[in-house]
Order: C-alpha cells, then structure tokens, then sequence
DNA sequence: TGGGATACCATGGGATTTTATGGGCGTCAA
DNA sequence: TTGACGCCCATAAAATCCCATGGTATCCCA
C-alpha cells in the first residue's frame, strides 16, 4: 500500500509551483492517482493532501445520504474547498493563491508525510506544531513512566 | 467516475452568458454529458447543477416513490422546473433570465463543486452560506470519522 | 576502497497553449 | 423590425509544457 513518509522542505516559485517529493508522486502512481488533491485543514494553517483514492469515497459517501439533509451540507463543504491538482511533467504541481494564502507559505512549504495523505504546511508554523506535539508526546511520557516503571525511559 | 471539485467564480455578461469552470466541463464530458442540467434549489436562493447521468438518476429516484404522494410531487417540480442548457464552442451556457433571478445572479456567479453535482450562487450568498456550512462542519468532526471508517486522516 | 561517471531530483526561465471574457454578425421567430 | 439566440472572432491573463542547469546521491570499475 502506499505510504507517505518522512518531511521534505521545497521551494514555492514565483509562479506557486512546487516540486511534489520523489517519493510522495511514487506513492501516488501506485495507488494509481493521476493527481492529487489538497484541502485547507480543520484543525491546524495548513492543507491535507492525499490521492484521488479519498475524494473519490469522500463523493460516494456524501452521495449516499439524504440528497438535501445538513449532514450531506457540511461533507460537501470539503469538496468546495478542495482542488484537485495535476502534476507536471517535472514532478510539480501549481498551488493556488488562496490556499498558498491560507496555509501562509511564503517561498518555502514543507510536506510532512502521514501515513496514507500528508500535510503541507510553512516551515514556522509547522516548527511550531511540531515542537507542541513534541511537547505534548514528551508529558505523556512521564505518565508511562510512572504507570510502568522498569520500563526504559528517554 | 467524474467528481465535480472546488469553487469558481466567473462573470455572467450581459447578454446572460456564462463561461463553465473547465475542470467541470471535463467532468460533463467524461460522463458524457452532452449539456449540462440546472434547476432551482429548494433550500437555497442557488441553482442546482449536474450532468445527465446524475439527473437520470433523480428521476429514477423519484419514480420509485408512490406516484401519487405529496413528497414525490413536491421533487418533481425539480424536473419540470429543470432546464438543459448546451455548452457551446467558447465553453458557456446561456443562462434563462428566471434562472438568472432565482439566485440572485448579478455579474457574477459561483460554481461550486460538490461530487457528483454543483451548485450556482451569488458570490455574497454563497460566502455566508459557506461560512455556516464550514462552522458546521468544523462542529461536526465526529459525522467526518462515520464516512471513512478506518480511514484517517484528520 | 577511492574516484569518476551516471542517473535522478529540485529549480529557474522562457515559450506555447488554454481559459475566461468582450464584442460583432447573421438567423429565426414573434 | 426588433429582440433573442446561436455562432464566430479577438484579446489578455493564466496555466501548462518544454528545456537548461546545478546539486546530490548512486553505481561501477579499477
């Protein structure tokens, strides 16, 4: 299955392209994705990035519910707001200006691989969320600790 | 399978013309659409829109509830208030001039992707409903979680 | 094991093509 | 004849393609 790993730091030119990792476009090829999406995150300035794979059972799903219920509204509000980009022949893709805006990259953006999708976020800010996530992990280390002791801490 | 993605925002010119956001008019062709659809919302001061595939399906949808019914004549007026408008060599519709005052259109309308269907808004009443929408969505994290079970990402 | 050759990748800058949009002209019907 | 509508053309902006370059990792062979 394809994986999205590691972090990669790459330039966003003049023009809002940007190289997609070597390694991410051959995890896209393999789950057979001509493209990929990108759509502003919920939860932290920055945008979700995945194959066509998730939009596609995104659509189903929605399409399954009562055509004109709230719950089908608000599922919808992901597809407005998704785009849906191709990569060219040089391995990169063109960001749209309001979500370059959004995610407030400025020349630089960093794609931080998760699993299954990734995350594309502005070298700051994604400092900044990693070190609380850091912090956080470290804090709830203690508590292991504590709960397990014997057990090897850091 | 053609998905309809992101949001537009083009001018409707005097004469009622439209251009059709060009991803949408790959999605109308990769199901073969040889127009596309709109209708009236019922919820909305919106217009609806789709290809032929999918309005096929409503009136199939439709025809499967008794005949006689209160509900199945309330969604039949989504046909016969249905119009279908050619795509001509430019890549714009002719909007009817009801059509046009149903959403309020004045210069400028929206297109808005939604999977299988779009939507057609005045840029102001669409940006308060997206805001609703959005707040909504955000509230409802745990809907997003009930589509993709097992599926992650956040 | 070292050194050179090679392939791949990220990036920059044009050139080319697509889009969106404005306007004009002819046809058909009321 | 007058307006509505279909078709065609022109244009500016934007997206896409194409090629060149420098750097880095990889491979191969001595």
């Amino acid at each position: 299955m394809a994986v999205f790993l590691s972090t990669f730091e790459n330039k966003v030119d003049g023009k809002g392209r940007v190289s997609v990792p070597a390694s991410f476009r051959a995890a896209l090829e393999q789950e057979k994705s001509t493209g990929l999406i990108l759509y502003p995150s919920f939860k932290h300035p920055c945008l979700e990035g995945c194959g066509d794979e998730r939009i596609e059972q995104i659509a189903d799903s929605i399409d399954a519910l009562d055509a004109f219920s709230e719950e089908a509204e608000n599922l919808q509000t992901i597809l407005s707001d998704s785009v849906r980009l191709t990569v060219d022949g040089d391995g990169r893709v063109m960001l749209p200006k309001d979500l370059i805006g959004f995610a407030g990259l400025n020349g630089t953006a960093m794609f931080v691989g998760l699993g299954k999708g990734f995350q594309l976020w502005a070298p700051d800010a994604f400092k900044a969320h990693r070190e609380a996530a850091r912090e956080r992990a470290r804090k709830s280390g203690a508590t292991l600790r504590i709960v397990k002791p014997g057990g090897g801490g850091e």
